[in-house]
Parts: structure tokens; sequence; C-alpha cells
DNA sequence: AGGTAATCGAGACGGTACGTCCGGTCTTAGA
DNA sequence: TCTAAGACCGGACGTACCGTCTCGATTACCT
């Protein structure tokens, strides 16, 4: 039985691989959304086109692997002080702090682009960039339940996007500034809503 | 000083502009936004590509022109029944649902991505048509904090982004359902977050 | 019986006129025929398109006109030494000098690129402009058929162009070059042809 | 030295090219070259704009192509019965011939109007389409010379033009018929002038 | 002298083609 | 077989002009 079989990836050139993600990296940070298209990355890269359609379905698909390899890169887990306040700031601001600079935000801005364009790539950014991060947070969450400082009834899916929802909010749509403290008001407000008084 | 000049907008035709603004209207609900090109709205319009140049500065000024139109129809202002709990069901739901819906939604679909490409493009979505209605919840917060519904020392910027935030979150990520039970939740957390019990 | 009536000559701006033609002759010496354009042609005059679309059908029109104009000026008449060669060397050594200079040719080439697109123009130019010219010489070969200085059997209008064709063939492909020289040698071969032996 | 490089021209498609001269002298002659543009060019030959340009200058260069393309099929020699006005009347003849049809002459209107515009142009035409036709005919006549058919002073450049130069003036301002006759004719009024008789 | 009709400058309009850019596929040569 | 390179078809881009049209504002005639 012949496979279907598309390339075989362990023929795969692991150096063109990485120069591509590499220059989609940084030719967004360089030029922007707009400016970022397969021939460019292409040419940066020093690779054929056909390279990268042979390995990725878009660009989406390209700065999708890029972001993945660099979150591989930095720890997913979440700090455990004891304190679920201060656990959250130490999420939350750099955070903030990354959608707040220009240039880390170009490849989250790009993403977030292809993911309202393209229904498939959603679930893929959901499911390989996203979940880990919220997992973290609910698990850490639920431990601060489990040591009665949250509320038992808060459903905790809808807690993370209490505090993720209003920061990707204010970074789209630009409605206020995106400083620490704004980071740590809204984890303010968040825990306020799960039932512990500010200190 | 030499006035900047550009077309004369008393000349403009107004059959035009609203042939043009229904067009694009009509093909981002039909076709989606990947497929919306000025060509195509030109074409459905019965107008010249000059003429859709000559008003707007690329797709993103038409949408939002279209948008802005369509929001100035409806009444922007909140309900006010007292009880800040109803009131803000009546705001989300409705928002919530049209999110929900695919082809309601391809506008909002192709705004946020303009929005995320064109800074100056996203002052204008955040000034013409988020501002009214973010400031019309937050006139009603305000009644609410006078009324005691509402914890005194609430920022209510934040306060509204509380509840837009994490909709507009899980329509992006599609983390999980846009339904009416998620809107009514999303209100009670955040009316939680406020200083307000559960009814 | 109401007239077909088009625009009524009497009310003609005659400032228009003079402006629309000046600037296409103008606009061809400055920047060539490529560049020649209706709307170059009006704001150069400050005149309104639609004054140049009311008296003329495009710009070849106008080109004819323009030349037309110019042509008046100049006496259409041949000289009569007696001597027939002195004569031709007479009327056709500053045609070939008017040829060889590119700025004073360019209406020649734009009306010729017209006259070769539109076959009524053709009529036109062949009758307002070159009828003349042909004719005279044509007068003046007839006059030397009678002095017996030109073969009794040659048809007139085709020594005429025996006279004019190498002329232009040369200049159109550029097969060699316009001088003066070039200019007395073709009337010494085509009178060669009419029975003329060299002086 | 860095190469100026442009396209590789060992990669080109052949059947492209085949497709666009083909494609081209059609619609030349169908409608005429007001009507020819690149679009319509592309579009019959199912090829992309950016195949034409990649290859071609413009238009002109284009139709300079066919043409070439057709002159190398057809014999670019001249007969040699050892009379020098049965074999004029040979090769001028068709040309009048050609000129005289609208659909036939129209590749070379559409070849004149460019060579007009386009100095460079002008050149390749005149070097890669007119010269092998003159050469042939002025070797002729110099065989002619040889045999004292034609007289020794007479200047063979300008015998040749003195042949084709009537024969374009009358096609491009319609001054007259372009019959057989007036083939035959320019022939005996160019013999004349080189120093044969009528027989 | 005032009314009125046409021309005028200006420029927006619906269109067409331009020449460029890029998407995604296919072909070639080399490793 | 995969790769770099890049030609290919297709199609949208944003611009330039086309020829038509709609505006006041002159301008010249005609009561």
């Amino acid at each position: 039985m012949p496979s279907p079989s598309g390339p075989d990836p362990t023929r795969r050139s692991e150096r063109s691989r990485r120069a591509i993600l590499t220059a989609a990296v940084e030719l967004l940070g360089e030029t922007g959304y707009n400016e970022l298209t397969i021939e460019a990355i292409a040419a940066r890269a020093g690779v054929g086109k056909q390279t990268i359609y042979r390995w990725w379905s878009g660009k989406g698909a390209v700065i999708l692997d890029a972001l993945s390899d660099a979150a591989l890169a930095v720890d997913a887990s979440m700090p455990d002080t004891g304190d679920i306040r201060t656990d959250l700031y130490a999420i939350i601001r750099p955070t903030v702090a990354e959608l707040a600079d220009p240039r880390l935000s170009a490849t989250s801005r790009a993403l977030s682009i292809e993911t309202l364009s393209d229904e498939a790539l959603a679930e893929q950014v959901r499911d390989r960039l996203l979940r880990p991060q919220l997992d973290a947070v609910k698990d850490r969450l639920r431990a601060a339940q489990l040591a009665d400082q949250v509320r038992a009834d808060v459903d905790l899916d809808q807690a993370v996007e209490l505090l993720f929802g209003p920061m990707y909010y204010r970074w789209m749509f630009r409605t206020g500034p995106l400083s620490q403290e704004y980071a740590d008001d809204v984890v303010d407000l968040a825990l306020a809503a799960f039932g512990i008084a500010r200190a």
C-alpha cells in the first residue's frame, strides 16, 4: 500500500527551515506585516519559494512555526510562590511588556491577522501557542482555588480569559497605554472577580 | 498657507458613495475578507476604481466608513433600567451574538485585520466605532457607581475593557463557544470584580 | 426644420483656441508624442477638457489644426526662376531641413502617427496640408513640361511623389542622413527620371 | 563587472513566445492597432502579462519580433532574370499589393507607428526588417550597374529609396491608388532615373 | 438693462489599460 | 530526492488618461 505521502520529512533541510523562520521574524520586525511576502522570505533566507510551500501552507503557518520555536525555548510553566496575586503579576507583566513593544509584538500582530483570516490556522495558534500558557495559568488558578484564594464557583476557562482578554483588547484597539500599572490593575480587577480582596 | 486641496467634497457623488459602501459590505458577507478587493467593490458598485481611491485610502477605510454609517443608524445609547446587571446583559448578549455569526462578524473580522495592519486606521476605528459604545457603557457604569452598585475605586476604562476584552479574545482565538450563557457569565464575572455579588 | 447644430462657432473663444494649439505644439516639442495627452494640453492651455472635445475630435485633429495654421502663415507657392532644378532645390532643401530637426519634425511625426491610425484624419491631412504643397510643385512641373524641361509622358502625380517619397521614407525609417546634399541628390535623381540630364 | 543579468533566456518558454507573437499578429488583423493592447495579447495567448514584459519592452517590440519571424520564413533574396525591370516588377508588385490590403498592411501600419514613436525601436525595424530587403534590391541594382543597365554614377542607397519611398508615401498619405499599374509606373520612373529607357 | 442661452474653466465620473507585484505551480540543474 | 533558482499563469494593485457629465461663473446676444 503506497502511502499518499507528501514530502519526506527525513530529507528536509534543517538549515533551510531555520533560515526561513529567522528571515520571517526579521522581516516582520524590520518592515511590518504588509511587506512580509513569501518571495521576500525566500530571498532573505536564500531559499527557493517551493521550499517554503513544500513544508508550510502559507505565511501564517511560517509565522506560527517561528513563534512555536521561540515559545518552546522559554519556560511555559507558571511560578508558584503560594500567593496567586504575585504569581499573576509575574506572568502578566512581561506579556504586557511584549505587546507594548512594537518590534516584539510584530509577530503577534501578524499572527493575529492570519488567525482572523484562516480558521484552520486559528486552531493551530490556539492549540500550539495559546493553550500551553492558558493551561499553565489555569493550573495555577486551580491550585489557588484549592487553597481558597479563588472562589470555588469560578469557571477557570473564563477566568484566564478575564486576565488575557482585556490586555489583548487594549493592544488591538489601542484604547489605552500598555503599562506595568495597567498589567497590575488587570490582575487586581480579575482577582476581585475571583473573590479575592485587594491586599 | 497653501491648502492641501485634494478633491472637492462638494462635488462628490452621493450615489457612488452609497453604492461603494453597500457593495463592500455585501462582498464581505458573501466572499470574505481575502476576496474583498478594490476591483470587486468597484465592479459591484458600478463605479470606476479611481472613484474609490479618490475618497478613500484603501479597503480598510471603505469598510470603516461603511460600518460608521451603519453605526450611526443604530442607537448607540445604553438602556438604563436601574439594574446594572440587566442593562449589561442587554448590551453584551447581542454583541456576542453578532460575533458568533460568521456572516455578521465578517465586517468585524475585516476591520480587526485592517486595525492590526494600519496604525492610523486603528485610531479611526477606535474613535469612530468603538468609543461611542465604550463611552455609553462607561456612562452607565458611572451611574451605577453613583447608585453604589459598583465599587467607587473601579477605573471605568478598565471596567469596560473587562467586559469586552474576554469576548473579543474568545472570538479571535476561538477558545470557547460564543453563547448567550457565555455572555451572561462574562457580565457576572465582571460585576463580581466591580463589587456586586451575584443575585 | 431644426438644424442638428453642434456648438455655435460664433461664440467660440479665440483665446482658448490659440492657447490649445500653442500648448499642443509646445508639448510635442518638449516631451514628445507619447506624453501628448488631451489632459496635458488642457492643463497647459489653462482650458477645460470639454473645450477641446467641443471643437476637435481628438488630438490628431488638434495637431492638424495647429499645423494648418502654421502652413497658412508661410507662402505655399513655388518659386519660378525658369530653371526647374533650382526651383526644386528651393522647395526640397527646407523641407529636408525641417524633417532633420527633431524638434521641428515632432509635429510631423505626431501627425503621421495619427494619420496611420485614423483614416478620416488621413484624408484631412492629405487635403489640407499636403495637397497645397503637392499641387504647387505639380503646377511648377507642368510649367516645366510645357517648357520641355520635363518629358511629356511623365505623370505629374507620380512625379511629385517621386520627389517627396524618398525623403519621407528616409525620415521615417532612418535609413540615412537628411542632409542638404541628400535633398539635392533626390532632386537630381528625380529630374533624371523626368528626362533632364544633370547640368 | 557585474552582469546586467535580467532573465535567463535558456529557460524561456518557446511555447509562450510563439503564442504571444501569433496572438499579436492575429489581433492586429482583427481589431487594428489602437485596440492592440498587451492585456489582449496576453489573454489571447493564454499567457501572463509578466511573461510579455519579461521578454519585450512593449507592444512595438512584440510586433517587430512577430514580423522578424515571418520575414525569416520567406526568402529575402531577389530574383535575377538578367533583366532589371522584370526583377524590380517582381519585387515591387507584391509589396504594393500587401500595402493595398488593409488586413495585410495592419502590421506595417502598427510598426510604422511604433517606429515614429520610439527611436530605439526604429533602428531595430530598419536593421532587422528593412535592411535585408533593401540590401537585396541594392545587390540586384549593383549587378545591373555592372551590366550597364544602370548608370554608374547612381548612388544605390538613394536608388532603393527612390523605389520604395514613393510607394510608402502614397500608402501613408493616401494620395492615390496602390494598384499594380502604379507599382509598375514607379519602377519605370525609377529606371528612367537610373538611365534606362523604357522598353 | 435684464434675461437667457451658450461657452468657459474645472474636475468628478465610469471605464480601460498600463506596468508592477506577488501568489502558488512547474521546470531545470546541481548536490 | 530535495534544493535554489526562477519562469510560468493569473490576477489585484494603484495610476494615468480617455471621453462624458455636471457644476457655477462669465460672456454675448436679444429682446
